[in-house]
DNA sequence: ATTATGAGACTAATACTATTAGTTTGTCAA
DNA sequence: TTGACAAACTAATAGTATTAGTCTCATAAT
């Protein structure tokens, strides 16, 4: 036939609004194909197999939660940028599910493309905890688990994993979770440096 | 061809084994067949499909980390049940990592029968945090942040999420974790009863 | 001892997935 | 006008799960 102006920039885009629709974070070529008027192989003009397509749209959605946490933590510092990040790594993970899903069921160990992609994950929450005045290797620990805590949180939560609860309660326990990270960070700095951190809850 | 005397619990078994090995959270009905030294359709006389199968398996690996979980933290109160907790869960996740993916892939939202019988994940850790006398409402939200705490550092760990630093170091970010989930407890439990912790880490 | 029944194996076939090979066609440029 | 390439197509392969229907062996009943 020839050009239908289809470009490896349209499928991405349909993939990524198929993901964003049904939260799941994969679609199958068939479904895509389908969607974009065209027959399976046909993709295969655009791209390379399944595994590209999902290294675009992971791209995509790195940049997409990258921006969303730059965005929410400008201008803010320590505690009250902490609790903006957290809000918004929140926010995105649960309005954005099968983007977010996606970006945590691609890397593995051995796969070096995706780490590397995946690193400008890191910026944020890193200048964020390094303006606590922590040292490098400080900082390497707690945005770890930062990390952890609101990964954790959200997958449990999204796995069903947190029971008997309602949506309310489900706040609350984000809040303490947020709540505990910064009082183990406050209690961390203080054994770190000796001083106790002016920005510190004391409620 | 009639009696080779399989039946459904040795075939979990296999499956088990299979999954031990490789580390990952599934196995193809055609390789478990093959294992077995029978033909793929055959396994469907003593299983209804992979979903059952999977229930079958899922049941096995909850047991298994349950009584582990239990094991490691009788006799023990406290901060110091809370550590051997978490030391548990953490080495339970890596010794039996197929296991565990499988465990933290399997339930959703909508599956209730998933979710009931992976219950008894939360009575030993329910059973620490009850013993620091908090509400039954602290004790739920409490338990959500720290298995969030240590399913969300596995969980980063298992994606290549932590990037740069080598296995002492990540020894040392889960201890910081634990205590900053320690540190952050002995605050919440301090605004909740007004009481500083007898067993408050003062280092 | 013979036979009948049923459990549990088998083969064959269907329906999904991804992927490759090879063919056709439409458009644009020489 | 024509030639060539891009990009569509059809056809085929291979790996998943699953169902239907067949065969056979071991055991239980006659």
């Amino acid at each position: 036939m020839g050009a239908k102006g289809l470009t490896k920039e349209i499928i991405v885009a349909e993939a990524v609004s198929c993901i964003e629709n049904t939260g799941q974070p994969t679609v199958s070529l068939h479904e895509l194909a389908r969607r974009l008027g065209i027959k399976t192989p046909s993709l295969y003009n655009h791209i390379k197999n399944t595994k590209e397509l999902q290294y675009e749209i992971f791209q995509y959605a790195i940049a997409q939660f990258v921006a969303n946490q730059r965005d929410a933590t400008e201008g803010k510092q320590k505690d009250e940028a902490v609790r903006a990040f957290a809000h918004a790594y929140y926010t995105f993970a649960t309005e954005h599910r099968g983007l977010y899903r996606l970006i945590m069921s691609i890397p593995s160990e051995e796969d070096e493309r995706a780490k590397e992609m995946a690193l400008p994950l890191l910026d944020t929450v890193v200048a964020i905890l390094a303006d606590y005045g922590l040292s490098e290797e400080s900082v390497a620990h707690w945005q770890r688990v930062f990390r952890a805590i609101l990964h954790g949180f959200i997958s449990q939560e999204d796995l069903g994993y947190f029971y008997y609860y309602d949506a309310v309660d489900l706040k609350k326990s984000r809040a303490i979770a947020v709540d505990c990270f910064l009082d183990g960070l406050h209690a961390g700095i203080q054994r770190e440096t000796g001083i106790k951190h002016e920005n510190q809850a004391d409620v």
